[in-house]
DNA sequence: ATGAAAGCGCTAACAG
DNA sequence: CTGTTAGCGCTTTCAT
């Protein structure tokens, strides 16, 4: 602890070469004879030298740090995202700063204006306002590039990775038709963003196609985290009840399965079951659950792809916003059945 | 976009004052006129300053950031963990760098080098391997302070949050006692780490309390998301079934839940349950589980203040580690009833 | 290919 | 209380 700290001066000094020297070999550049480069290498090593990241970071206006900007880590989707870009970006030298927005516009707007004064690299967001105008207008003031993560956000120049829902829940419900089921009950969270818009969207576009109307069945919860029982319950105890369930995330899964349970109903036999969204639960639950899944690495790579690229160039932000399309993948495992005979 | 970067200078020069004025306006120190300070901070509006904060980091030697590493995010005890301390460290003008050790000895020890170099105010991590050499030396090394949580590393100097695991395992356990249940099964996951040890410990010495040997009923599963379904049937369905279950985490609990289901057994009538960890799960299950909880805000507080503390004085790192004890809560729901009488 | 020197934008030490 | 000045530790011209 009596070392005070090690500058690269006292490495080119050690090493005999100058300061601009020293720096090339740290930087890996091209024009190095070898002998100066081995020379500081060894001073380096010696002095178990440690760069001063803010100190690189000033002078080369890069902070090698992305922002990203989610409602809640709380939420698995999230944390498995967060999970596969540190993993990506770790790999390339990048580290991550993370905020939470808490869909609440102002502290969506002060993580961002902090973004921007602390220099971020790039910044991946996925903001609970699309229509902001604040949050746009800072967007679009924000001096490095920004990726959206599932998120539309018209009058910004954004790149986005946009998932594709629509797809999605075309795939589940004409899986759930060949199986005889006209009577897809569809439960999600209430959120006015783009991925539950898009869910319904393609909800409907699927009953179209197949020539039918969409019935009533759509259940929208409050939070991600509430419970269908009730209302499925309900719904399972009525007239003329749904034979299968398109539900997003474990929480509204489970309250389902639940009050599908208590109705004596067995899955798949008597009842059908797709969860938008893989997890630990949708594999380890008897029977396993048919699922609609994204690959996190896949999205991670594509961010980092989209990014890099703009700070490759100069005039990142000059070109024209890029879309990445997200596919989904419909797993099926054991929940699904042929709708059953109606009486 | 055309206008460039405003720098101090700019606002000190529209202001009509000197940079160092300037400056001390910023830093809201004490010496400066009404007149000074008011003229600086319109100058400061008009333009839209935004100091660099790469710039004050690198001559105040402060980056207001803190890194924290956990294993994963993806396990929702870390990523209630970050929730509670972005939030905290929000408010005083932190960030927090998010880095995932995935229990890989080489990822965490690159991790907290980073946390070196990036010149970190503070670093909260919970390493996989607190016996590791590397490790403990360089945690010594490191020159900001570290709040370890939940883990012991003895031959560091780090303050430590310490969940009172025997405590809250004792709470479990003697409820279920006065319940009448003597053949409680436990089933958490096989990590070394400090957690399960005292698990275990608590478990064990709430037998040795109640003047009962502790029971062959221990299940330990390779990583937190894995089944206990099979072997907890078959220990069911053996000789000498337990009454009652202390299970943690959301996955191991799920595949527990229906195996105790599988067996025909309701609950609470034939079988007690209590939770290690609470959640959104436990909350809504029906009936609502028993659960041991910890208080994720008083954690983040305690987690600020023992590393505020530090960067308060000079010599942080002079004073002895400090211990802060997290208690456990034993929330009583609808999963615990009566011991079944034994025929 | 290497060295010297000029800053990156700001804070802190020192005069006044 | 305010202005001036010297760096924080590094990268990056610009000569050589």
């Amino acid at each position: 602890m009596n070392d005070r700290k090690i500058r690269i001066q006292d490495v080119a000094a050690l090493a005999g070469v100058s300061v601009g020297s020293a720096s090339r070999v740290l930087n890996r550049a091209a024009n190095v004879t070898p002998d100066v480069r081995e020379k500081v290498e060894r001073a380096m090593a010696t002095l178990r030298y440690e760069p001063s990241h803010t100190a690189r970071a000033l002078r080369s206006r890069s902070s090698r740090t992305i922002g990203c900007m989610f409602s809640d880590v709380t939420n698995p989707l999230y944390a498995r995202a967060f999970r596969a870009l540190e993993e990506s970006f770790r790999a390339e030298g990048y580290m991550l700063l993370l905020a939470q927005g808490l869909n609440d516009v102002q502290r969506e707007l002060e993580s961002l204006r902090t973004f921007q004064a602390r220099g971020m690299d790039g910044v991946i967001c996925a903001p609970g306002h699309e229509q902001s105008p604040e949050l746009i207008a800072l967007m679009n003031a924000m001096s490095m590039p920004v990726v959206l993560y599932d998120r539309e956000m018209p009058g910004t120049n954004a790149d986005a990775l946009l998932f594709d829902h629509v797809d999605g829940m075309k795939q589940a419900c004409t899986r759930l038709f060949a199986l005889g089921h006209e009577r897809i009950a569809l439960a999600l969270w209430n959120a006015g963003s783009r991925p539950v818009r898009m869910r319904i969207e393609g909800y409907q576009a699927a009953y179209r196609s197949a020539g039918m109307p969409s019935p009533e069945l759509i259940l929208r919860q409050p939070t991600p985290t509430s419970s269908v029982y009730e209302e499925l319950l309900e719904m399972l105890e009525g007239p003329k009840p749904p034979t299968a369930l398109i539900a997003q995330g474990t929480h509204i899964l489970v309250s389902a399965l639940r009050a599908v349970a208590r109705t004596g109903r067995r899955i798949p036999t008597d009842f059908s079951v797709v969860s938008i969204g893989d997890s630990d639960f949708t594999q380890t639950h008897d029977p396993a659950i048919s699922a609609l899944r994204t690959d996190p690495e896949f999205v991670a790579s594509q961010a980092m792809a989209l990014l890099l690229d703009r700070l490759g160039q100069e005039g990142g932000s000059a070109k024209a916003a890029r879309t990445v399309r997200v596919p989904y993948e419909l797993v099926e495992r054991d929940s699904c059945g042929p709708a059953p005979r109606l009486l």
